[in-house]
DNA sequence: TACTATGTTTAGTAAATACTAAATATAGTA
DNA sequence: TACTATATTTAGTATTTACTAAACATAGTA
């Protein structure tokens, strides 16, 4: 079976719908993202109308948040109007910046909001009452394992930023 | 502000829901986990109905979820038939569980399926079109990337396995 | 200024998903 | 076997979310 090229990239995009939507993004961000990471030139909104079959109001929209994520970049062309799209190909470098960008998300304001109850239990009047202490000890382990996490981002995206390891390579070399 | 220790312990059972949403699942699996999590002791399914507010139905399928990702364990007390149900709380061991699970997900069908399309690029009759050329590079650095990623993950349970290193102390140490 | 080409917002619809209520299955016990 | 206590499945509903179509906004150009 000789498969014709333009399948092959219906396929791809089709599969990064997929990827997309099983971590509970649209599946219309996977193919748009999919379609730029195709195209060996930056595309612009109507092309990307075309080739998704989406409509201008969703890309419009949903390049924003891809760009918002680092996964896609928007530039100008001198003497056009147009905005033009293309994909990140450094999937590092988009991890990095997700990686940022998730301070402000509804994400971390549910994380400080653990941090708070922490705070309050730890300030509280109820320490001889054991089942608060139960509680401080395990919202305590919760928020511990949290600030780990965080502080593996944090040492990862120095470590790495100061030149002292590059996580592309050391990924390349355990393959 | 002296709050009650049951308004605190629902803040953070809220807190759970809403990290649960985040990352794409029903909120009804967070608000399980966290009301596990608070107990000191296992909880039989009509205790975690009057304590989550859903119905029996959802909390049998969505237990088992969290039960399949390694996030709660079922147990049974001899002489009762009531199952019973506790929060893993080394979650250090649930995101390993989660990483060994995925294998049978939608995520890694999807996922295959770009490996796929690699091969089919690669076996191609394309391979004097520049177009096929360029796309055949761009889906080898996304397959490049997964496999990188992948072997990231296996190398860490291996090595853990092995007691070469342990996770939850690095990520301690960095604090 | 009016016109045109573009991007964004909005209001509504379609589709997906979580959840409920009730029927069904299961297994222990009399 | 029938009965009881439990868990699961199912069919339907409510809610959420993605997406569409069209109005609107913006800015460049004649």
């Amino acid at each position: 079976m000789t498969t014709d090229l333009q399948t092959i990239q219906q396929n791809f995009v089709e599969s990064l719908s997929q990827i997309s939507r099983f971590w509970g993004l649209p599946k219309g961000m996977g193919a748009i993202f999919g379609v730029l990471y195709l195209s060996p030139a930056p595309l612009s909104l109507d092309e990307l109308v075309e080739q998704t079959g989406l409509t201008k109001g969703a890309i419009s929209t949903e390049v924003r948040s891809l760009a918002r994520i680092g996964l896609v970049h928007r530039s100008s062309k001198l003497g056009d109007r147009k905005d033009y799209y293309e994909a990140e190909t450094d999937f590092y470098a988009a991890i990095r910046s997700i990686l940022r960008e998730r301070q402000n998300s509804e994400f971390d304001r549910a994380v400080r909001s653990v941090r708070e109850t922490l705070s309050i239990l730890e300030a509280g009047s109820g320490s001889s009452d054991p089942d608060w202490q139960f509680t401080l000890e395990r919202v305590r382990a919760l928020q511990d394992f949290f600030d780990a996490i965080d502080s593996l981002n944090k040492a990862v995206i120095k470590l790495e930023k100061l030149g002292f390891v590059n996580v592309q390579k050391i990924l390349g070399a355990l393959k």
